[in-house]
This record gives C-alpha cells, structure tokens and sequence, in this order.
DNA sequence: ATAATTCCCATCGGAATAGTAGGAATTAGG
DNA sequence: CCTAATTCCTACTATTCCGATGGGAATTAT
C-alpha cells in the first residue's frame, strides 16, 4: 500500500517550479540539485507531469519548466494520479465478471476498498499546491525568526 | 497506490472462516475452492493470520483454522497490516534524516501522506468482521426473497 | 498405520520500481 | 550561423516485489 517514490518527487518538483515562479522557468537541473532527485530520472517525471497538464515546459537554451495553471487548481490528487494512474486500492480479483455475479462478500470487500478509495482521494483534492506552498512560506517565516 | 491481492484473499478467507464457524475448523482447501483461491497461496495467507493473532490452527487431520477472537474485535486495518505490514502511503525519502531537518518543502509534502494514512487508517479500523457478516448475511437474505 | 491436515522453506516467472544512458530536437545568446 | 543549454524520446538495466508453485516434515483424528 505505497505510493512510489515517483510521486513524492513530482509533488516537490511542482512545490519547487512553484516556489520559483518568478524568476522565469525552472529547469530541471535545478529543482534536482535543491530537492536531491537524480536529473535523469526526474526528466522523466516532468514529462508525465507535462503530459497531465500540469507543467508546460520551454525548451531550448534558458527553456525549463512552468505551472500551466494557477495553483489554487493543482491538487496533490491530480498530480499523483498523472504519476501512477488512477487511484485503485486493489486491482480486484472481484472485478472479473463471474465473481461479481455470483460471490455475495466479494461484493462487501469491495465496498470496503471504495470507501478506502473515496477517503484518499477526499484528502488528496483537498490538498492545493497554493495550500502547501502558502504552509512552506510560513514555515520560512518562522525559522526566520527562530534565527 | 495499491494493496496486494494477499489482503483480498486475507479478508475474504476471514470471512469465509467467520461465516463457518459453526461447523469446526475450517480447511484451507474449502475456503480456497468457496473463495478461488490458490490453496499453497492461502496456506501462506493463513500462517501470516495466524502469527498476528486473527485465526488459530488446528493441526493434523480435521484440523483447520478458526477465529482467534470474536469477530466484534477484528477489523480490517488489522487483517491488512497482519498481510503488508504498516500502512505508510510512501516510503518517504524525506524520511531521512538530513532531509528531515533540512527542507522546509519535505515536512509539508509529509504531512500530506500523514493525512491520507490516517483517513485509511480510520475507514480500515471503523470495520470489522462482524460488520461484514451482518451485511453478507443481508444480502444474503435479500437474494433469496429475489428467487 | 494411514490419511488429512497445517507448517516450513525454497524456488520461480513476470511485473514494477528506481535509475542510467545516448543522442535527437529546439532555442536563446553571442 | 554557431554553440551551449536545455527539453525530449527511447531504450536499457539492476533490484525488488508479487503471485504462485513445489517438496516434504510435523501433527493428529480415526
């Protein structure tokens, strides 16, 4: 029962282009040495997170990467979702056609997975970029002061 | 973002287990041919159920296994985490250490998946056996009103 | 003794994960 | 127009996990 590694870096590299939207599009090499992803593999991630919607990149000298949407329309949701697919709790056995007819507590388990199902996605369209951006700012702040 | 089929079978055979009860210990060959499951698989399933304390054997001939509690106090967080271990959504890598008390951005991303392990820790725990028996038993009802 | 069962350990093929690699395509800046 | 910086595309690889199978030992009712 795990995401993959995957989309831990997906959101922390969206978290980073987000972070450092205004000075023009981020690139890849970057947002791999600030958040310790490999450059080769995160590529690859900024792919499946361009082919989603999320990012547009710029390509060419001083190209890079940039939100394709305001922030407050991202969530952590649909960012895993463009990483691993749809969000499944198990690739049921009780998803073939005779079980389903016939088997009377195959049809109980599997409600119990949707409601697993249901409550991971409530919390994972909750969750903004913009939300978690505006909670790393205040985090700054306060280690500021700290210091 | 998945759990292994081994929960299914888990659940379902705890269930079978439960709905016979009354007749003595149930054999891993008659829920494996009720449930179609691979009989050296469940016999697997069945040992990692035993060693958390759900069922309890019953060895040599006519032997079989049975609940080990009263099924008011079996939930399926429990028969899951017997199966896969703890319910963590990522193996973090913002786990380690350095990383921890670093970046600002990793902590926020964590607790993201704090929260989704809690809402499924909360659906899996709100379930128990005896739930699912009293719904089987239902629709079971419900079925043969139809016919 | 025998047959039925759980128990234990080893193995296996296939898929997924995490990462590496090479080089083509695109583009800003000189 | 050349070059360096960048994304893009495609393939490869090593390791681990998953679902399953297999042999045979230990236990026990009959």
């Amino acid at each position: 029962m795990k995401f993959s590694v995957k989309s831990e870096y997906a959101v922390t590299a969206v978290l980073d282009v987000a972070g450092h939207a205004d000075k023009g599009p981020v690139h890849v090499k970057s947002i791999a040495s600030r958040q310790s992803i490999p450059v080769r593999f995160l590529e690859q991630v900024m792919a499946s997170l361009k082919k989603a919607g999320i990012v547009d990149s710029i390509r060419g000298a001083q190209g890079g990467y940039v939100l394709a949407r305001d922030p407050k329309t991202i969530n952590i949701a649909q960012i895993i979702e463009a990483i691993e697919g749809p969000i499944t709790p198990v690739d049921s056995i009780t998803d073939s056609a005779e079980f389903k007819s016939s088997h009377v507590n195959g049809h109980v388990v599997r409600d119990v997975w949707d409601d697993v199902k249901r409550a991971i996605s409530n919390v994972l369209n909750g969750v903004t970029i913009d939300d978690l951006i505006r909670k790393i700012r205040e985090k700054e702040v306060s280690v500021m002061y700290h210091i």
